[in-house]
DNA sequence: TTAATGGCTTAGAATTTCTAATTCATGACG
DNA sequence: CGTCATGAATTAGAAATTCTAAGCCATTAA
């Protein structure tokens, strides 16, 4: 029996909106523009011939129809999720959800982190962040940076050096404890060192900047 | 909460495919080329690490892992279809216009389909048509004839077969991708099926025509 | 040995999806 | 009131994905 569904990418940015109550957020969960999940859930709507939220200035409301369709959704994502991870335990060797600072992105290659050789497998695209409260929350995996920062609790190494404007600066890497050294943030931070080349030297730099 | 899934429409490739067990009738169900199924499922299993077929030089077979995989999946579509239909009546209320080859008229009761239970209330009369561009204009939402005929980006399924001077042949139902296994398609098929009392297996006999 | 079948592969085309930039309406605040 | 900041809507064009078409291969049947 075949079925009649709806576009699929459609209902995850519906889902994730509806979670968030936010075109903007769930834009971040899923690692675009708002711009797009904006569209993705629009041209749902127009497939359904009916309206899912109601737009206000400052964010999003579920109509009825919205609110009545979200737990459905969630539970139907719920299933592939679960039943994906009991399938492919490869993903456990998941990949890293990364968070990358403003100023530190504007140093990679462009389409980083899909020009280093296999790291695509290791780690997704990057969001925009530089708040490890997102790394405490579980909603990133890791985080790299330009600046050393407060991290208690969290795994914060200068795993590079750059040159900014004459200066060198390290590139900071925070992560939970537990994925410090697993083989995705080994390969992350391998591909960082290949890219500028430049391994950092071991005790010296980590130092010199503020919080 | 987030959810890691891996791409969907690969799923719903996956999931078609092994349904039938055969890329071929999938991409037909799909209204696409079996090349793109053959990519699309690759591409997922790819991206989870483990096979979900063993490739038969006629066909397939699913690994341990997919035949663990599919009945999950098919319940998160199922979740979905349903509740896409019970949150978007608009789409499922409307009767399908239905048109029926010259041919194929012939073999079907007088008064067809007034003469099957509750099938009134899902099509209407059907009209005489041949032409597939009908569909895609949206003349009419479906189409049922006795040969199997060129149908890029809709879908085309054999529901039913019939004896036709000592030879069996099918009844194809083409209709738009959106279409396939609504409500009323599935009323209808099944009418047919009833009608023609002979279920149609799903991937043996069904595929010795050519387009 | 020949024909047919169904999956695989590949380049390039077609389509979808995304970004980036701008616009708009609202609410907060001095 | 102005001025800002916020978040959604809307574009054109770029980027990425997905599809087709055509040829290949191994297998089966006649």
């Amino acid at each position: 029996m075949s079925h009649r569904l709806p576009p699929l990418n459609g209902l995850r940015a519906f889902e994730a909106s509806a979670r968030h109550l936010s075109f903007k957020t769930a834009a971040r969960e899923l690692g675009v523009t708002p711009g797009a999940v904006s569209q993705q859930v629009k041209n749902l709507e127009g497939t359904l011939g009916v309206n899912l939220f109601r737009r206000l200035p400052r964010g999003l409301l579920l109509t009825e129809v919205g609110s009545a369709y979200l737990p459905e959704l969630s539970r139907a994502f719920r299933i592939i999720s679960k039943s994906t991870e009991a399938v492919a335990p490869a993903l456990t060797n998941r990949k890293l959800q990364i968070g990358v600072s403003e100023k530190l992105s504007q140093y990679l290659p462009a389409n980083w982190p899909k020009c280093c050789v296999d790291l695509l497998s290791h780690v997704t695209r990057p969001i925009k962040a530089n708040d490890p409260e997102l790394v405490r929350s579980g909603e990133i995996d890791g985080l790299l940076l330009l600046e050393r920062i407060h991290t208690r609790g969290l795994s914060n190494e200068a795993v590079a050096s750059i040159c900014d404007q004459g200066t060198d600066r390290n590139i900071f890497f925070v992560c939970s404890i537990g994925l410090a050294g697993c083989s995705q943030s080994r390969a992350l931070v391998s591909s960082l060192v290949d890219t500028f080349s430049e391994p950092v030297a071991n005790a010296s730099f980590a130092d010199n900047e503020r919080d």
